[in-house]
DNA sequence: GTCTATAGTCTGATAGAC
DNA sequence: GTCTATCAGACTATAGAC
């Protein structure tokens, strides 16, 4: 869902001024980049949207850099924020299948509902000057560790075939949820609703669970 | 500097000097524009992987816009027609199951091995001024209509459990194989085999076949 | 068909007033 | 903290030589 408060400790309440205008800052510079690329995106674009100009924003930021990296900084802090605190919130007996499928709708969630944050993040990647990149990268790979470890106890919990790549897996999962800041569109179906579809074509495979169990 | 128009649906074989230029230009493109995204990828930058000085890309194409519209369309052009000839390819039989499986093959190659213009055409699509965006966008909507197609037979056919929301079973689809854009590095497993991961886990599901079949 | 040179525009970043 | 004003640099697109 949204942020559970505990675990949001990496991304503090916005409470002296200087806070809120840098969070409606990255929240502006979301949407401007998600929707424009990395160069595409103006400075006085992004400073519109936090409804101010442009040369303000250097208050806050020491350079375009600065601010973009910023950003994806902390867009996968929040999504691993929130999909760990999901996991940490199952009851009791959690198998690897509930961790995984927890792990699954809330990063869809990120994706859809902090629809900028996240999806900027992903898409920002490959279009910021290399050493900004080379650092996300490293990030994102922590992050990804995260998803090595659901997948592999739950292969050897039984859930995945022993002759599936993993990493394969992995990917192919990371995509299918990605994606969907791409054609998602508030209205038609619940992200609940797309998170429940793909867990099962994910978990149970498209045809259907084979034999009885949740 | 348009296309003459009529029968280029399939991508001619370059032969004339003209088209030749034009298709190391569209080439280079292809790759600046996936590394460095619309607005990132510089003129000068698509003229020098071609061979020639920016100014002699006005030759070929009427501008910025005009070379990425023509990149984009050719993108989507390659990718379904590989993708249609895969399945008028398979032997006589074919189920809806094989079809699906050619689908998913074709399409995943044609994203890592024509690495640049496929993928290039992806994520072009939300970087471009909007009218070459909705014209993209139809194009897109025409090949996804093969999908749809591929979809529903493979439903009807049984292959699919009915409570799935078929679109999501699309897009989900269309994300892991799109994404493998993004983390693909040639060496490590072909993409054959990859390919084959993806049909395994999307047909038969993480937990595997429940009874025998191919 | 391609080159060189340049006109014209846009934008990131800085400086100083308030 | 934010604004206005501005500069320096980069880029697209054009024009004319070859």
């Amino acid at each position: 869902m949204k942020q559970p408060s505990s675990a949001r400790a990496a991304t503090p309440e916005p409470q002296r001024k200087s806070d809120i205008t840098r969070q409606a800052i990255l929240d502006s510079a979301a949407r401007a980049f998600r929707l424009s690329g990395y160069s595409g995106a103006r400075l006085s674009d992004i400073a519109a949207g936090a409804g101010m100009q442009a040369g303000s924003l250097y208050y806050h930021f020491d350079s375009r850099e600065a601010l973009v990296e910023a950003l994806m900084d902390r867009g996968v802090e929040q999504t691993e924020a929130a999909v760990r605190a999901a996991i940490a919130a199952l009851p009791a007996p959690a198998s690897a299948r509930d961790r995984l499928r927890a792990a699954i709708e809330t990063h869809l969630l990120m994706i859809v509902q902090q629809e900028d944050i996240a999806s900027a993040t992903i898409k920002l990647i490959w279009q910021v000057p290399q050493p900004i990149r080379e650092r996300a990268l490293g990030r994102q790979r922590a992050y990804g560790a995260l998803w090595r470890k659901l997948l592999a106890d739950a292969r050897d919990a039984g859930e995945i075939r022993s002759d599936l790549d993993l990493s394969v897996v992995r990917m192919s999962i990371m995509g299918a949820l990605n994606w969907a800041a791409d054609w998602y569109k508030p209205g038609k179906m619940t992200p609940e609703a797309i998170a429940a579809d793909i867990v099962a074509m994910t978990l149970e495979g498209l045809r259907g669970p084979c034999k009885g169990e949740g």
